[in-house]
Formats: structure tokens, C-alpha cells, sequence
RNA sequence: GGUGACGUGGCCGAGUGGUUAGGCAAAGGUCUGCAAAACCUUGUACGGCGGUUCGAGUCCGCCCGUCACCUCCA
């Protein structure tokens, strides 16, 4: 394979670069998972996503790759030295919630949500990290860097807590721009604050409070570290001191990355992350997405079963929605985008099912679809190494998906094999096609099971109405398409017989 | 107030100096008992005003609008 150039943009020095990574062809890479308090909602994972497709795009040119992305399990102030008014943090206020009930405590809870996630995970087809480091595991580290920070003299310690001393690292500030303390030190800070702090930027890297849901042991007495210090230590325990790239949303940008270059620079000495790249939020109809919007939704809010108050979504047809905007842009998530996109999902699946057909009759003939099929896999592959171009890269797959549907029901073997092979490789790449991921198994049984009986159903319909037809009733077979209709299933006529496929189910209905 | 983005056809969304983005929706057509599906065909749009240029959606200035961050947030 030619050397492939690949290409990002760079929050630190605000400009696209050249990825080199540290170690040539070997990409290191952070993502900032998200702290496990609810439900993961549709923005986290356009976050998510990128990473995911860093990391599908760097594979795609041979490089081996050290992801590693978080879980935060620990709750953390609402502010980094003030609880909230209730002396809360995020995760025990979820506790006290309504939904919180059915939790025995506070450690159920994170459980519980850490395992929603990578089910979520899963159904959008993101690919495993090789390490999914989480907070509460890896709180002696933590506690150690604090003091390590405290010997190099880059903290200090008060009646209530642990702080890094903004001052003693000149170069805070350099990934977001907010080099000044105006208006960090009014507004906000009247509900708890510590007098002692030297400077309104310092930032907590521990928390002195024996009465927190989640305490730990420290040379400072009981209590729980800051929020910043737990992406910084589990980056450098599992990458080393200085890694290739660092990923998150863009709200991570200021204070949470700010303060790990802090904090990982003062204890290395050496530049922390090389390549910085945020994710811009997502918004819903065009706006903010936000609870008191009535436009927030969680994985499942879409793609769970109706049964359970989802909406039916097909995963990738989500998955897809997300990933239509390049990751630098304010995408706006619709549900008029969410439905062509379950187009989309349907029919590169029955791409698939052809050439899988194709390949099985193994009919005689040129390959037609090699050599054009080549091309669109190298304008997504591309599209992808200029900085994640993922609207340019879907349109190559959708062409594709068209090719290979053209050809349709009579590809010969070699077409057939060209087909299948290029479908897997942009799925390889996009992770549109079909996930990769087999589903738990106890859902895959129990839905295979009552999928089966539901195909005999419709194609003893189908039969019924065959035989009408073939009598010219078409008053019968019309009733009996009602009737399919009604079982949400669309049927498509053709000369060699008739298909059926479970109707797309309508997201805003 | 400080900082940074963005504004493209009915909708979503690429494109950064000269030649088609793509998709959804819509319209026409082929096929069909009729539909649906599939396939074919059809769109000259770039917030406003000025400027630079042979030529601007693309560069510059001003204005208008939207969004984000500035210690809750992906």
C-alpha cells in the first residue's frame, strides 16, 4: 500500500496537520468517555463516533493502534470546589432521583449505567478500545500523582482539599485561549467556596469529605478525587507520559483538558497529548438539544425496541445520522435525516444479501464491480484521511450500494465476490454496513426465535396471495397486502418473485 | 464583556478562486392487474452590502443572524 497521508485538525495549534505519529505507523490515542450518572444520550455518542472513526481510519492504512477511553464512575463535584446547593454531586443526585430508586447505592448505580453504555456501544458498532480504564479502579494513582504534584511543589493543600496552583505552570492555557482569571473568581462561586485558594483558576485535585457516597483513603484524610486528575493519570498509566492524540467534546476543551496538560505536563515534563481534537455538540431540529426542549434523547430513546418505549431505529441507521456531518461542524440531528438514513441502512443490507446470493450461485462472468467498486472505497478511504470527511465518504458508499443493487439479482460470481469484498471494507471503514459487534446472545436467541415465526406468517401470506393472483382476485390480494401492511411489512413484486421486508418504522409517529 | 465557530436549493449536508458533491423530499418516466420497491430523468443554491480579481459560494471589510466556550455538560 502507498503511503497514505492522514490528516486532522489540531485544537492546539488551530491548524489541519499531518498526523506523524510518535512511533510511525502506531497511533496512540485517548478518547474522554463520559461519567456514567444516566442514560448516554445521542450527543456523547457523536463524540464517541469520532474517535471510533479515528480509529477505523487509522486502521484502514495498516497502522496499529493504542485506544484507550474512559469510564468516569466517580461523581464528581458540580463545581471543582463547591458542591451544589444540596452538597450534591452529579451521580448522587441521580441516586436521589426518581429514577434512581430501584439502586441499592451509589456503586449500583454507576454499575448499572457503565453497562448501558457498552450496550449502546455495541448496537452503534463502535469498536472496542483496548483499554477501558475506569475511574474508581485506578484511585491509588490517582492519589499518588496528587502527591506527586504536591512534592514538585505544583500543589497545595488547604482544610478542604487538594489544588493545583495554576501559577506554577506558565503555560496553562494554551489549548483553549483562557489565559486570564477575569470572571472566573464572581458569578458562580458564592454557593461553597474555599477561602484558602490562592488563585480563582486553581482547580481541585482532591477533596477533603468523609461524608461523600464514594470516600477513599489519602494522605489528606477521607474524601475523593477531582475530576480532572482521573483522565490524566489513566491516560498516562496506559499510554505513557506522552501519547499521539486526545480526543473529546468540545465543552472538554476548557477547564477539563486544560487542566490534564496541566497537571500530566508538571509531573512529566514533556508535552502531554500532540494532537488535540474536539467534537462540536450536536443539535436537535435546530436547537440546543436540552431536556426542557423536549429534544434530548438517549441511545435507546431511539433505537430501543417500541415494547419498551424506544423508537425502533435501526442502530446503524443512528449511527449513520451522527456521522453525516463532518465532526468539526455543528451537525443538525432531524428526524427527516434520521429516516433517510434507515433507508440507507436497508439498503446496503440488501446490497449485502445479494452479493451474498451472488457469491452463493457462483453464476459465470467478468467481474464487473472490481474495478469501480476500487475507486469508491479510495475516494471514502480519502474523504476520511482529510480530517474526516464523512459527508464525501458516505456519498462514495451510497454509490457504491447503488452499483452493486444495479446489478442486482444477476451478478456472476466474480461480480458477486467483488461486491461482497467491498462492503466489507467500507464497513471496515464506515461501520454502515452490518455491525460487527454480535449482539448478547440472550437477545439474539429470544428475537431469532419469534423472528422465524414471523417470516412463516408472511410468506404463508405471501402464498395466499400468489395463489389470488395467480386467479386474477385481486380484490383478495389486495386485502391480503392490507393485512401485511398493517403487520408493518412492505412487499416488493418482481418478475422472479415477491420480496418482503419489515417497514422502516417512522420516527416521529 | 472576553474568545471561537458557523450561515449553501423545500430539508440535511460537502465544496475554499474558474469544470456534477451526495442524500432526503418533490415531479416525470420504465416496470406492475393496481400499487410498492427498484431503476432512469429533472434542481444552478450559496445571509446582506461593499471591495479585490479577467473571474468569488470560495479572498478582504462592514452589517445582520445562529451557535458554542469562559469551572454542570460529549
Amino acid at each position: 500500500m502507498p503511503e497514505k497521508i492522514f490528516r486532522i485538525y489540531n485544537s492546539m495549534t488551530r491548524s489541519t496537520e499531518v498526523v506523524e505519529p510518535a512511533q510511525p505507523g502506531r497511533l496512540r490515542f485517548y478518547a474522554c468517555g463520559p461519567t456514567v450518572y444516566s442514560y448516554a444520550h445521542i450527543g456523547n455518542f457523536r463524540s464517541f463516533l469520532t474517535a471510533d472513526l479515528v480509529l477505523r481510519t487509522a486502521q484502514a492504512i495498516g497502522w496499529e493502534t493504542a485506544y484507550v477511553t474512559n469510564i468516569t464512575d466517580v461523581g464528581h463535584l458540580t463545581e471543582d470546589d463547591a458542591a451544589d446547593a444540596e452538597g450534591e454531586d452529579r451521580m448522587a443526585k441521580a441516586l436521589r432521583s426518581k429514577e434512581g430508586e430501584r439502586f441499592a447505592n451509589i456503586w449500583d448505580l454507576a454499575r448499572y449505567y457503565a453497562n448501558t453504555l457498552l450496550s449502546d456501544w455495541q448496537a452503534l458498532n463502535l469498536r472496542e478500545p483496548d483499554a477501558r480504564p475506569r475511574a474508581t479502579e485506578h484511585v491509588a494513582r490517582q492519589i499518588r500523582d496528587v502527591a506527586r504534584l504536591l512534592e514538585k511543589g505544583h500543589a497545595y493543600e488547604t482544610a478542604q482539599g487538594v489544588y493545583f496552583s495554576v501559577a506554577s505552570f506558565p503555560d496553562y492555557g494554551k489549548l483553549s485561549g483562557n489565559v486570564l482569571a477575569t470572571g472566573l473568581d464572581e458569578g458562580v462561586r458564592d454557593v461553597v467556596q474555599d477561602p484558602e485558594k490562592r488563585d480563582p483558576r486553581d482547580f481541585a485535585l482532591w477533596k477533603k469529605d468523609p461524608d461523600h457516597l464514594m470516600v477513599w483513603h489519602s494522605p489528606w484524610g477521607w474524601g475523593f478525587p477531582g475530576w480532572h486528575i482521573e483522565c490524566s493519570t489513566m491516560a498516562q498509566a496506559y499510554l505513557g507520559e506522552s501519547f499521539d492524540l486526545h480526543t473529546g467534546g468540545e465543552d472538554n476543551k476548557f477547564p477539563h483538558h486544560e487542566c490534564e496538560i496541566a497537571q500530566a505536563e508538571s509531573l512529566s515534563g514533556k508535552p502531554f497529548a500532540r494532537y488535540w481534537l474536539h467534537t462540536r455538540f450536536l443539535q436537535v431540529e435546530g436547537e440546543k438539544m436540552a431536556k426542557s426542549a423536549g429534544n434530548f434523547f438517549t441511545v435507546r430513546d431511539l433505537v430501543g425496541p417500541e415494547s419498551e418505549g424506544g423508537r425502533g431505529i435501526h442502530p446503524l441507521a443512528l449511527r449513520l445520522a451522527l456521522i453525516s456531518g463532518q465532526y468539526r461542524k455543528p451537525l443538525n440531528f432531524t428526524f427527516d435525516q434520521l429516516l433517510a438514513c434507515a433507508r440507507h441502512i436497508q439498503r446496503f443490507e440488501e446490497a449485502a444479501d445479494l452479493a451474498a446470493q451472488g457469491v452463493a450461485r457462483n453464476d459465470p462472468g467478468e467481474d464487473a464491480l472490481g474495478e469501480p467498486l476500487a475507486r469508491l472505497y479510495e475516494q471514502a478511504l480519502a474523504a476520511m484521511l482529510d480530517d474526516l470527511n464523512t459527508p464525501e465518504a458516505i456519498a462514495a458508499a451510497i454509490e457504491g450500494a447503488k452499483r452493486v443493487l444495479r446489478d442486482g439479482r444477476t451478478m456472476g460470481g466474480a461480480t458477486a465476490r467483488s461486491a461482497q469484498n467491498w462492503l466489507e471494507k467500507i464497513n471496515g471503514l464506515l461501520g454502515i454496513v452490518a455491525q460487527e459487534t454480535p449482539r448478547t446472545a440472550a437477545k439474539t436467541a429470544g428475537s431469532a426465535a419469534a423472528e422465524e415465526a414471523f417470516a412463516r406468517e408472511v410468506e404463508d401470506l405471501l402464498r395466499q396471495r400468489a395463489e389470488a393472483r395467480a386467479q386474477r382476485d385481486f380484490q383478495r390480494a389486495d386485502a391480503i397486502r392490507d393485512q401485511l401492511a398493517g403487520m408493518q411489512v412492505e412487499i416488493m413484486d418482481a418478475p422472479e418473485g415477491t420480496r418482503w421486508r419489515r417497514q422502516i418504522s417512522n420516527p416521529v409517529s
